[in-house]
DNA sequence: GCATTAGTTGACCAAATGATCAAATTTTGG
DNA sequence: CCAAAATTTGATCATTTGGTCAACTAATGC
């Protein structure tokens, strides 16, 4: 970022710009994908000039990746959520409702993180690989504890993560193909109607005996 | 298209410099989404003057379009297949397996379409909304059908053909993302493990009884 | 109130990019 | 073999776009 990057301290302006920024970017960005956004296209959403734009900025690039960490700390949260002490269940379920709750509340940010994910994930492939991993390992082997000891059945805890991010994503990534195909009903009404999917759909997975 | 449009008959040089054209075309678009590829990188991944290329297509939008239109197809075909004779369960797991492998030989085809969706779906919005929503209210029918003959548990059939394509796609849209979570073991490992775990996944949501 | 700092802007630049065109070359059919 | 048709290409154009800069204005702090 070109102010506020090293100790010089931030006026009440740059604070106030920088987000009216970040936030038109986010619009941007995530309607249009990183190729597909240009610098004039944040300005009008920010009502600011371009000039100005890069004046708080040194680059699209740099608007891209100070959303892009921004938005991965908050992607990564409810994953960490899962306790090994709680109901296995409920743990899991209570994630999919936490991820599909981000879904709707934060759809921007889905995509933007789908279109990254899409286009091979360039400039957060360390994170993926690092941090992410470390947390997917970290609750796959508590899931595995729980198919020790019976309370789950066998199951190959990745591919229920990945399950659960393909399912939750989904509805975020792409309101226009659930629009075009169930008509026009509210959102809110559709996430509502997932979310008793989804739970079904992971219980019934989970749970040794029949519910 | 330029060339062919009419019925003025192709040469054979037409077809088979169309074909490379629109190969190229695949890998380009399908790795860097419509706004991230240019012609002249579809020129050098054909091995063609960006001019040669114009003489074959009007336009870059030309050579989407064509690309979108010849997926459209080969997409929604595997949901025509299911068919309200067959045993339910059986059925579904069938599509699942038929989407999940076509993810897995058609990665590019799906990446095309998942960033057409992300992007809105402006260039095939008609189509979702005309055949595509037809074919899904035609099998949400069967669905519904098997539901209320107490053949699978009530289940809300839309939200259920949206969890399938949600599961299937990920796996090619996100390869990445795999790669990066599970390590690198080989990709057709993954999508054999992917692959026993839907069935699972939705045999165990669907069946009336234990499983 | 005034000097210094912060913020804003329009003009401008260079590179990228979609597209055109006329000239040159190759292929085709008789 | 040759004329007509098809194909190929490099030069060129107009537009878009990321980014710079110097001049101008507004805010801040003493």
């Amino acid at each position: 970022m070109a102010r506020s990057d090293t100790t010089k301290k931030v006026t009440r302006i740059q604070r106030e710009k920088i987000n009216v920024i970040l936030e038109a970017a986010l619009d941007i960005f995530s309607n249009h994908g990183f190729r597909g956004a240009t610098i004039d296209m944040i300005a009008k959403q920010a009502n600011l000039s371009k000039s100005n734009i890069l004046y708080y900025f040194d680059s699209k690039d740099d608007i891209h990746s100070v959303l892009l960490s921004k938005l991965l700390d908050k992607w990564l949260e409810p994953l960490k959520v899962i306790s090994a002490t709680g109901d296995p269940v409920d743990e899991i379920c209570s994630y999919v409702e936490h991820k599909l709750d981000m879904a709707r509340i934060y759809p921007r940010e889905s995509r933007l993180f789908a279109n990254e994910i899409l286009q091979g994930a360039p400039r957060i492939l360390k994170v993926l690989s690092g941090p992410l991993k470390e947390l997917a390992d970290q609750k796959a082997e508590i899931i595995n504890s729980w198919v020790n000891s019976g309370k789950i059945i066998p199951i190959n805890p990745y591919h229920l993560i990945f399950s659960i991010w393909a399912t939750t994503q989904h509805y975020a990534d792409i309101d226009v193909q659930i629009q075009a195909v169930m008509g026009n009903k509210n959102s809110d009404a559709h996430f509502a109607d997932a979310k008793s999917y989804l739970r079904l759909l992971f219980t019934r997975l989970l749970e040794p005996k029949v519910v």
